[in-house]
Parts: structure tokens; sequence; C-alpha cells
DNA sequence: CTCGATCCCTGGACGC
DNA sequence: TGCGTCCAGGGATCGA
């Protein structure tokens, strides 16, 4: 489940393997995951893939006009900031491939490069979300969003976690407030800073508050340093697996013990997630009673109207 | 403002 | 072997 430092490694990979490739041509299959499938055939052949960069969840793959031929002549980048926008939801991948290699199940898209290979996108849940975005798109849709989490000073952290009275977990994982946490590193980083997941934001006092980003910060950090988390099938875009879930301390640990205290992890359901937590060096504050994880979902009735 | 519920989607686990 | 059911969760959306 690619959250910011599963996307970090695969943008730091294709920053090595395809910056500076020019996209000759694009096959698309299923396209429901893209936001206008006609505009990426229209404008991405013949670009030049730019630098690649993670922004929260997403990868950003700037594209440049193709240099002219000759060189020397850096002047006028016209589309300057244009973009392919590129979110692997639950299950995408994108990753380059030599052409004759097999193409995988659920490979969506598929651009050919100026040196053989082709770029392909897979994603069996299709969660994901790609998108062309010109300059000024680009601007507004990325402005939508949060801090990132790994430079967010103390102030803006502290500002964003106080003025709301949203459970700590909720605030986690809303991408306006932070940029790039997922469910693992949220109820990672709360076990860290010793923190209840149904805390209310405005209820955290300072120590606590900064106890939290620091936490998130180093688990963050030690993550993209180990690749990323594999649970079932994250891989990097080499094809590696990550190896930050053997140091997973709260998260797919219900049952087992607190390596702090001993305790049995716990396990809600809270922002429609489950979360893990450690009862006993993760106490509810007063007034706070998070639910049991729900077991059943009920099934919908039929709903044939909308 | 914040919440839960629902939906999108498929693979994998599990019960029978 | 195979079928049905549940579950995973990022994000959008809707109604309470």
């Amino acid at each position: 489940m690619p959250e910011l430092p599963e996307v970090e490694t695969v943008a730091r990979g294709l920053q090595a393997s395809v910056a500076g490739r020019r996209v000759l041509s694009v096959l698309l299959r299923k396209t429901d995951f893209i936001d206008d499938p006609a505009l990426i055939e229209r404008e991405l052949p013949g670009k030049r893939i730019g630098r690649v960069e993670r922004y929260g969840k997403f990868m950003l793959l700037e594209l440049d006009e193709a240099a002219p031929a000759a060189g020397g002549e850096e002047s006028s980048r016209s589309p300057r900031g244009a973009a392919l926008l590129v979110h692997l939801g639950m299950t995408g991948n994108l990753a380059p491939h030599f052409a004759d290699q097999q193409t995988e199940k659920h490979t969506h898209v598929c651009f050919l490069l100026d040196d053989g290979r082709e770029l392909r996108y897979t994603d069996a849940r299709r969660f994901g979300r790609m998108a062309y975005l010109s300059g000024e798109t680009l601007a507004a849709e990325l402005q939508r969003f949060g801090a990132d989490p790994l430079e967010v000073s103390r102030e803006e952290f502290a500002a964003r976690i106080a003025s709301s009275r949203a459970r700590i977990k909720a605030l986690l994982l809303d991408q306006t407030v932070l940029r790039g946490v997922g469910n693992i590193y949220a109820d990672e980083s709360l076990w860290r800073a010793r923190i209840h997941p149904a805390t209310p934001g405005s209820r955290l006092n300072p120590q606590q508050t900064e106890r939290l980003r620091k936490a998130l910060k180093a688990i963050l950090l030690r993550a993209i340093q180990m690749r990323g988390s594999t649970i079932s099938d994250f891989v990097d875009s080499n094809g590696e697996s990550g190896e930050y879930q053997q140091h997973h301390r709260a998260y797919g640990r219900e049952g087992r013990k607190c390596y702090r205290c001993g305790s049995r992890i716990e396990r809600v359901t809270l922002a429609g997630r489950s979360s893990h937590f450690c009862p006993g060096c993760q106490p509810a504050p007063r007034g706070v009673r998070p639910r049991k994880k729900t077991t059943k979902r009920k099934r919908p009735v039929i709903s044939s109207k909308r």
C-alpha cells in the first residue's frame, strides 16, 4: 500500500531509470482511473520525461518538450511545468520494462520510450489516478494538499493539529492537513509518540504534538531507507520489496504484545480504517471510547435509485 | 465541522 | 476444486 515512503522509493527509482527519456507513443487499456485519457494520448508523445518527484502520495513526472536536436539553445522551454501526475492507489505500480518482456496482468498504460523500453502502469484495483496537467492546473491541483511531513515545522504542525477537534488519526490521514501519510505510518507514529488514535487534535498538549511530529518524521525517513513496507504486493520500480514491515510496532499486530509495555495491541475502526494501538502505553484520554472493530458490514439492501 | 456509510475495485484468505 | 463471503484501504461523496 503505497504511502509516502513507498511512493518516494518508486519515484527515486524512476528518476534513475527513465528521467531524460522521450515518450514515443502511448497505449491505453482501461482508463477509468485517468482524468482525461484523450489528453494523455495527445500530449505525451514527443515529450521528454524530466525530473521525477514525489508530492504527498503522488508522483510527478515533469514533462518537457523534447529538446531540439541542436544543443545549446536552452532558452524557450515552452509549456513550463507540465507534468504527468500518478497516484498508485492501493495496488498501482509504474516501472520500466523491456519491450519483449511479457505484459503483466492489469497493465493499463504503456509509454513507449525512445530507448526501446516501455514504462508500464499496472493497477489491479484501479484505485490509482493518472492525469496530464499543464503548469497552471498542476499548481492548482497541488495546492489542495497540506504540509509535507518530512519538512513541516514545529509551529505549522502544531497549528494544523490544534485547530481541529477531529481525532488525531483522522487528521494524520487527511491529505489536506499533511500530504503522504496513510494508515500504516499513522498507526506507527502514534504508537511511537504514545498517543491514542482517537484523541482529538485540539486536546494534544504541545509535548505530545511535537513528539508526534518527530516520531512521524523519523519513521518516514527510516521507512524510506528501507524502501517502504511491503504488506502484500508492493514492489518498487525495480521489482524489489520493501523491508520496513519488519519494523512495524502497531500496524498489523493485533493481539500481539506491545514491544514497549507488553500489553496486547488492539484494533479499532477509526476514520473508516483499522487502527492499531497499544492500550497500555497509548491510553485513551477521558471521554474517548472508540468502538471495537465492526465485525459485520451490512449488505446494501438494493439501492436501485439514484 | 466532523462523522460514518457507501462506493469504486480485485486478489487473497477462509469457511464449507 | 470451487463457491460465497469478508477484508484490505485511498479517496470522493453524501447525508446525519
